[in-house]
DNA sequence: GGTTGACCTTCCTGTAAGTGTAAGGTTTAA
DNA sequence: TTAAACCTTACACTTACAGGAAGGTCAACC
């Protein structure tokens, strides 16, 4: 399997998986006579469980972990759950930032009448800082 | 005033006032005889009109454009709320993404036994993809 | 045999929005 | 005079890749 192969076999881009390995996330693969890259079933399960990882919002150092706890046997799940619930915690923090973003913005737009004079309560409130 | 009171003053640190002015985000500062930059008041307005508008969650390239329409007496408001509504789209966007992380981390947490055991439904979920 | 197009390789650059650090000049106060 | 606390520029580092250049390889078609 060649990289490409293995990028839609993966859900990933080959210059993702090229990149993976530059900062040895994943293994370096082996190599064909010619030089290219070659994958085996193995390959595309560690690329699909890092892809998965990383589309649950976990950072490529914590996919680092994650697969050093999916690869180690006498791994404890209670290693593994604590990794996730700090992920937990930054997600939740995040997202009540954006719900106060959000606030803010939804309360600039409602008082910005949105016509063709330049007075404008959104200029007004960067300005003066009568926003909040 | 010398950079450090403008930092206070605008509640942006110094080195981030100078990489305004470097990217052109703000006009040069003047310079006294020592070569230092001084700001006026004016020049902190401009400073907390920018800090503000980082803060409610624009992009710099964003308060390029508010910068524009705030010195530009001909404006229209609609632009501005043009503007701000599409800020606000694509931040309610990113808070549906958000949520959606939290409940796939809400459930990996809620399956995981967390204790001594290797055998982990949250390496099980990454591993083969059952988590949805 | 030649050629075209789709692969593959490495290496370099750029992104957003700054922060950290180095090396050096200036000001202020003790 | 000397130390602390400023100021200056410039370069490197951060995240997680994507884009592109320059060049080698492979498969198919005429």
């Amino acid at each position: 399997m060649n990289i490409s192969q293995a990028a839609k076999a993966s859900g990933l881009s080959p210059k993702t998986i090229r990149y993976y390995e530059r900062i040895d996330l994943i293994g370096a693969a082996s190599r064909g006579d010619n030089g290219y890259r070659r994958y085996n079933e193995h390959d595309i399960d560690v690329l699909r469980f890092v892809q998965r990882a990383r589309a649950t919002g976990f950072g490529v150092e914590e996919c680092r972990q994650l697969l050093s706890l999916y690869r180690n046997p006498g791994r404890h799940s209670a290693e593994v759950k604590t990794l996730v619930q700090e992920k937990l915690s930054r997600v939740e923090h995040q997202i009540t930032e954006l719900l106060h973003m959000r606030d803010t913005l939804q309360d600039l737009v409602a008082r910005c009448p949105g016509n063709e004079e330049a007075q404008c309560s959104i200029i007004d409130s960067l300005a003066e800082g009568e926003a909040h």
